[in-house]
DNA sequence: TCCTAACTTGGACTTTGTCTAAGTCAACAC
DNA sequence: GTGTTGACTTAGACAAAGTCCAAGTTAGGA
């Protein structure tokens, strides 16, 4: 956490209120925010924060590499912090909850070289489906 | 595409024109359009077709299994007439063209039980990133 | 041919995100 | 500590994508 503000100053971030907020915000939470829900969260330590500068810090992030953008349902994009470990998404259809899961493997190696149409791959984005233990239970 | 109008047909759909001309759109091209890209194509056509009409339809051909939902950049959903034979997405970092392409063997093997924390899954979507030949080119 | 539930329409509305001009302030130099 | 300055933030207008609704139209069965 402190690792990130940091990292970020070393990159010559400058070090503002709206922008330590917005990575405590999730830093905090181990779940996957929308844009609103890391605002809604930010206000509540620093009410004056703007949308406008949620989306900017956010947007910086990804640029930095430090924090993953995940868009598995084509509604609001969600943010993810654990950008620094590989890792998939597990996505529950009936209540939209989001799990990191680790698959097993290269995900690029089942894609034969005749399946490549000359692209250059630069990697893979899985999304499992399925309906979690709670949902299953409540149809 | 005789057989799509007659299975909605068989499914209970009153066959409107403009359904017929969603549904031809669809089936022409077989690239990956935007619900605007759909309405733009059809309006062609069929000049007072609405946005509404067109969003309810594509709704409905989902829902139906019919075509497939395609969300690979947080913006505009795309729709995918290929939905009757399984495949993943090949989508390009540099302009956005999508390929369909067919890994090999089945990507749910490659999640452990221990990862699945309980969840009944159902399928797993792929989507590989790179860039195409021309965007390698085209720096 | 008539009837009616299903479908379509246009427009208002919502959600998600971007942009801009004007004001504020973190960090550096002194 | 004080001053300076360009990077940052703000509010609000704007835009894109999608949903909803009341009123009008129509496909297809009786």
């Amino acid at each position: 956490m402190t690792d990130l503000l940091e990292r970020l100053r070393g990159r010559g971030w400058r070090l503002t209120s709206q922008r330590r907020v917005v990575a405590e915000v999730l830093n905090g939470e181990h779940v996957h925010l929308t844009a609103d829900e890391v605002h809604a969260r930010a206000v509540e330590r620093l009410p004056e924060i703007s949308r406008a500068t949620v989306y900017n810090t956010l947007g910086e992030l990804v640029c930095l590499g430090e924090v993953l953008e995940v868009a598995t349902d084509g509604r609001a994009k969600r943010y993810d912090p654990n950008a620094h470990h590989a890792h998939q998404h597990l996505v529950c259809s009936g209540c939209g909850a989001i799990r990191d899961v680790h698959p097993q493997g290269d995900p690029l190696a089942a894609l034969p070289d005749s399946e490549r149409f000359g692209f250059a791959l630069s990697g893979a984005e899985i999304t499992y489906r399925g309906l979690c233990p709670d949902c299953t239970n409540r149809p």
